[in-house]
DNA sequence: GTAAATAGGACTAAAATAGTCCTTTATGTC
DNA sequence: GACATAAAGGACTATTTTAGTCCTATTTAC
């Protein structure tokens, strides 16, 4: 687990149809068009997008949505964050609710460092990136291990 | 978001107790007492331990748990895995189930490698070090970016 | 035999996520 | 100026996941 949201993963669609646009500005439904998501989907999703700043938007007639600056400037962080909020392991590292458990706890520090580990990993890798590594033929899938295995009918979102 | 469940971030409260245990053997009721946490959870919580076998135990009177090995030989990906099951970013990427957005789906391999990213991370911190960074009296609360914030009322879990 | 424990799983409750819909506002076109 | 198109914002419902509890069976010490 440690997975990143349903609604996070199709703003990567959303935002790889923006990318590879001919377009200047894209409606929301067209981009639902393309992608397959529902309409109310990809428009809530682009709304989110929109206030984040990682896309722009034209509103009124022949208006749309398109990405606010170069693919290469946006990363995976970049997305989460948008989507589901600033990146945090534990729940008392994000919270402004007292953790009960705080008396008893005797770990806690290192989620930190984890923290900052994953958001480095986030971080590093961009929509370009996310882009480039499009469809392979072969497709893999991760079972837990670091380890990539082939397997006849893997699939990716 | 992005974040390991409430589950887990008491996981590593039991097993710190565990290990920071004088005792050989300690039952589930004495882990509750100390952790501040129901028995039923905590009971629950060492049963998915053990059938991870990070810790083993000992059944009947007398009985209880100790770590299967030593806190050092524990990452956090093990605890994880072991009660969140196989760390894996996107749903497709773990699921037997098809995608159903296979046809659009313009990203996907990138998420794999963010997920050795943060798979290597989780790895390299072991049990030892999330007892090490044992509550500091400054405390610290991570707000999403790679910065710690120092707060009055922070908190850690 | 009895009490103390773990093992396993079923079940319920609570919370988070996903998805939809409605109303408002802005803008281009006729 | 009226109308059609499209985004903005938010409310709401449904679904899924997570958290938490409980019951029964098994094992072991005394």
């Amino acid at each position: 687990m440690l997975r990143i949201s349903k609604l996070t993963d199709y703003g990567t669609f959303v935002l790889a149809h923006l990318a590879l646009s001919d377009e200047d500005c894209v409606s929301a439904a067209d981009v639902a068009a393309a992608t397959g998501l529902s309409l109310p989907t990809v428009s809530k999703l682009l709304k989110s997008l929109a206030r984040a700043e990682l896309v722009s938007s034209t509103r009124g007639a022949h208006g749309g949505y398109r990405l606010a600056r170069q693919a290469e400037a946006i990363s995976a962080a970049d997305v989460i964050d948008a989507l589901e909020g600033p990146v945090s392991i534990t729940q008392c590292s994000s919270d402004d609710s007292p953790c009960e458990h705080e008396d008893h706890c005797s770990v806690g520090g290192s989620w930190q460092q984890i923290n900052v580990a994953i958001r480095r990993a986030l971080d590093e890798v961009t929509l370009v990136d996310l882009l480039r590594t499009n469809r392979p033929a072969p497709r893999f899938k991760f079972a837990g291990l670091p380890i990539a295995i082939e397997t006849p009918s893997a699939k990716k979102s």
